[in-house]
DNA sequence: GTCTATATGGGGATAGAC
DNA sequence: GTCTATCCCCATATAGAC
């Protein structure tokens, strides 16, 4: 078995039993035995148990950030010299993950997704690693969104793009949820189907208006 | 001590640390050094490590649930014979839980919504007691929220509640990220201004015309 | 009801042979 | 590079004294 081999089973094993169990549910006993390696290869590989979770995002964030950003150019030089359209920045920003789901190689990347969904709220210390790949591209997004919107306050365009982020991390983090919830009637391995129901819903929330700094009731607190 | 001290100082501690560190990452030691209590009453109060994570949300839920309900039944009076705006019924969906951050009591139940916005994509066993308490309210605002919008297929306002159930999951489990990654701009602990933000965006979402079948693009997998 | 002590099992990591 | 065997630690749960 060639070095490279097992090292790719062990993530693409590693990539599904966490999104199945959890970081802390998952052993590395479990993992070896299902990348048919051997327990001593996770520390060989990488280093540790962290260096492992570490390994199975980065594997996957760099070509996300990749194809989310050639997107985002390809909108940009479509309308030049016009802002993109808002719908094509979300696009941009949505499909290249929507699109793991339910294609050829997405059989694994599905799986991911899962933990990409997750990372934001998980408590461990993932976060910084994941973070520190996403924010470049996020602050790229951000700029494209503020000439597309340039009447928008700079702190509510973050929070729209952050409610963005928590429905699309929803949506993959929790999708079997969204299944059930919704007797079958929504249907989260069907990434073009999300796609234009999320676009449509985020599209019209970022157009909308900004909020008025509070309406003259008495305080939520004590109503 | 009293029997009822012991039972909600260990709630209260498990809550906080749940929160911080996760199920798996909090030991029943940690807890019970935590709530001053033995490590045995864990077990002698709840059963078992999974009867307490239950109980932690139990506690919570029940009095959301209905502060949830009340608020909707008050808007549904206010503006009957008509169906309420859509504003008052997302408020009244959205401020049970977010007014809990900044509030007195509020000191120990933010903790619990890191807690709750997580449980969606937890992988563990405990959604299906959370998902079951939370079913009947979340039916009985689709079925108001269909009134409000009844032009909306059934299929895209339950996507469009699960986008706001994100949005809103995302800015409670998140909050410090969101605060890291806005470096300060968006304040999670302002629960008045997130109700504010996160209402304009969702009800400008749940008004968008409903999506059409598919522009006549390229499928997306193969653009 | 509360505590101490312990049973029982599993975890991550590593040393050293091959 | 890969494997076996093992070290050492900590978890949950419970039995039985107080």
């Amino acid at each position: 078995m060639s070095k490279e081999q097992t090292r790719a089973r062990l993530l693409d094993a590693a990539e599904r039993l966490f999104a199945e169990n959890g970081f802390d549910g998952t052993s590395l006993r479990t993992i070896t035995s299902a990348a048919d390696a051997n327990l001593a290869a996770v520390n060989y590989h990488f280093q540790s148990k962290e260096g492992l979770i570490a390994a199975v995002f980065s594997r996957r964030i760099e070509p996300l950030n990749q194809e989310r950003i050639t997107r985002l150019d390809q909108a940009i030089r479509a309308a030049a010299p016009a802002p993109p359209d808002l719908e094509d920045i979300l696009r941009a920003f949505l499909l290249p993950t929507l699109r793991l789901r339910g294609t050829a190689d997405g059989l694994e990347a599905g799986h991911f997704l899962q933990l990409l969904g997750r990372v934001f709220s998980d408590p461990g210390s993932i976060k910084a690693v994941v973070l520190s790949q996403f924010r470049p591209t996020a602050q790229r997004f951000l700029e494209v969104l503020s000439q597309a919107l340039p009447q928008l306050p700079r702190p509510e365009l973050l929070w729209r793009l952050h409610f963005l982020i928590g429905s699309l991390a929803h949506a993959h983090a929790a999708g079997e949820l969204i299944r059930l919830m919704s007797a079958g009637a929504c249907d989260p391995d069907d990434g073009e189907g999300v796609l234009q129901h999320l676009t449509t819903f985020a599209a019209a929330g970022f157009r909308a208006p900004h909020t008025r700094p509070a309406p003259q009731k008495a305080s939520m607190v004590n109503p």
